[in-house]
RNA sequence: GUCCCCAUCGUCUAUCGGUCAGGACACCAGCCUUUCAAGCUGGUGAGGCGGGUUCGAUUCCCGCUGGGGACGCCA
């Protein structure tokens, strides 16, 4: 058997969207174990909606989860002639022919025939009229042979398809001349030799009149293979305006592209039991045979679950070079990288879900001001911590080594000549001072990843805050 | 409205006639504990309904119900 060649269309009227990268990442996937061809077209007959800047947008979304295309990007936009230049072979073979049929006669007649329980399609009022090239304004309709069928077998739906009698002729060239998106997906197919088309179901009831056209064409049409749409919490077609569907955006949030992968990759696929598929698994393991025929939920939960496994899972280098640019944000200066950085970003994956989270809980390290949750003073800055703080202050300034094994020493130190305090009675006050919250690493690491000369002045300030709550309470 | 498709825990799914219906996420509880997490252990939780076929149906067939998709001079 020959070669498989595939191809991933999107049309660049927005951004790489989810269910967009699945459908990349499946085509991806099969060709890459096939050591087939895929490549990369874009759709973008739609002259209106197209632009170049949302182009770009789908080929880095494309290029930041690692899905590379062999050939590409070809723009349909650039292959008019061609398109032209089939649909007059189509009308000079009698296959196609002309139709003048105003918008608003369409219009009336389907009105009139879902009135009656009708099919709403073109009643083939210009099918036998032979309209030469000079009737006026008109589209070409395809003269679809009633007699044919028009069934397939789809790799992930199995026998589909319907008998030509059920459809109608439908336009492959608008009056302007353009072709539509029917004609120039199969012209494109053809001529690209594409063996195996994977695309989302919405596509799967448009396939038959598809095959019309391969058929009018009298070329073989290639293996189907519609996958189901990935659905909105309504258990509707993602809408990009209320669901959040765009690459980047989760990009910007901080997701990993390997996270992602996996996630996608589970959603309508499965390997078993198993959860966890790096790319090259991905690879390795997928099957058209297990994907699912239902439409799937995109779950949250499951991708910031994912995406926490996959920052732990990465090594001090690569967890840092996704993170700079987020905790650059927060810094807003260049951060380099650092040993004591290293240990306080692998402390503060397990407990961050995107790297937005962790560069936010790591702020305490990498401003000089840090801001002190007032919910979080109320209750642990009170006037009972301040002898313990100042011994503490006392205890740190007199440190030699600043390591977590010293900081420890101090802390136990600081609590039996309190009167055998306990611990979190001191740890408490010194995390809010220090961070500025109740919640961080344990106490000692982040001490050392804040700093000597952070710390003792933070605690300065928060011996200060509570003497003037007693001031201010007497 | 017409055509097409789909239907297992809340979610993603395994199962290709015989399983205590499995896993993961989420959720709940316990352990751990200086906070928050993480981790570990345990738990709640599913075959939409009705008919068939069969010794036996989640699995095969039909109907119903529910959901979705397509019906453009959009892609």
């Amino acid at each position: 058997m020959s070669r498989i060649r595939t191809r991933f269309a999107p049309s660049p009227t927005g951004f790489l969207h989810i269910g967009g990268a699945r459908t990349a990442l499946f085509n991806w996937a099969l060709t890459r174990q096939q050591e087939g061809e895929f490549v990369l077209r874009i759709e973008d007959t739609d002259l209106e909606r197209s632009t170049r800047e949302s182009e770009r947008a789908v080929l880095e979304g494309l290029e930041w989860l690692g899905i590379e295309w062999d050939v590409g990007p070809l723009r349909q936009s650039e292959r008019a002639e061609r398109h032209a230049e089939v649909v007059e072979a189509l009308l000079e073979s009698g296959a196609a022919y002309r139709c003048t049929c105003t918008k608003e006669r369409l219009e009336a007649l389907r009105a009139r025939e879902l009135e009656s329980g009708g099919k709403g399609i073109y009643d083939g009022h210009c099918r036998d009229l032979a309209l030469g090239p000079d009737c006026g304004p008109h589209t070409v309709r395809l003269r679809v042979d009633r007699s044919r069928s028009l069934r397939w077998d789809d790799l992930v739906f199995g026998p589909s398809g319907q008998d030509a009698s059920e459809i109608g002729d439908g336009i492959i060239r608008r009056s302007d001349g353009t072709p539509l998106y029917a004609l120039a997906v199969v012209v494109d197919d053809l001529d690209m030799e594409i063996t195996h088309v994977i695309r989302g179901a919405d596509h799967h009831s448009n396939t038959p009149f598809q095959l019309a056209i391969y058929h009018a064409l009298g070329a073989t049409p290639p293996i189907f293979a519609h996958v189901p749409l990935i659905v909105s919490e309504s258990g509707r077609k993602l809408s990009k305006r209320r669901d959040p569907v765009s690459i980047q955006q989760f990009r910007a949030e901080g997701y990993l592209p390997e996270a992602m992968l996996n996630w996608l990759a589970r959603m309508g696929w499965s390997h078993g039991d198993q959860e966890l598929f790096s790319a090259d698994e991905i690879i390795r393991h997928f099957d058209l045979d297990h994907v699912g025929r239902s439409g799937a939920q995109a779950d949250l939960a499951k991708l910031e679950s994912l995406n926490q496994h996959y920052l732990k899972a990465r090594s001090p280098e690569a967890l840092f070079e996704a993170a700079r640019p987020f905790l650059e944000a927060v810094a807003g200066c260049p951060v380099p990288r650092s040993e004591r950085l290293d240990k306080l970003l692998s402390l503060l994956c397990e407990r961050s879900h995107q790297l937005v989270e962790l560069a936010e809980k790591a702020r305490f390290a990498l401003v000089d001001e840090i801001e002190i949750d007032a919910a979080a003073a109320r209750k642990h800055l009170r006037p009972v911590a301040l002898e313990p703080l100042e011994t503490l202050i006392g205890e740190l300034e007199a440190l030699e080594a600043w390591t977590p094994e010293a900081l420890e020493e101090a802390f136990k130190k600081t609590c039996r000549t309190q009167g055998d305090l306990k611990l979190g009675r001191l740890a408490q006050p010194v995390r809010v001072a220090v961070t500025g919250t109740a919640a961080s690493p344990g106490i000692y690491e982040t001490l050392e990843a804040a700093g000597r000369e952070r710390v003792v002045p933070r605690l300065k300030s928060a011996v200060e805050m509570i003497r003037k709550r007693i001031a201010g309470s007497s």
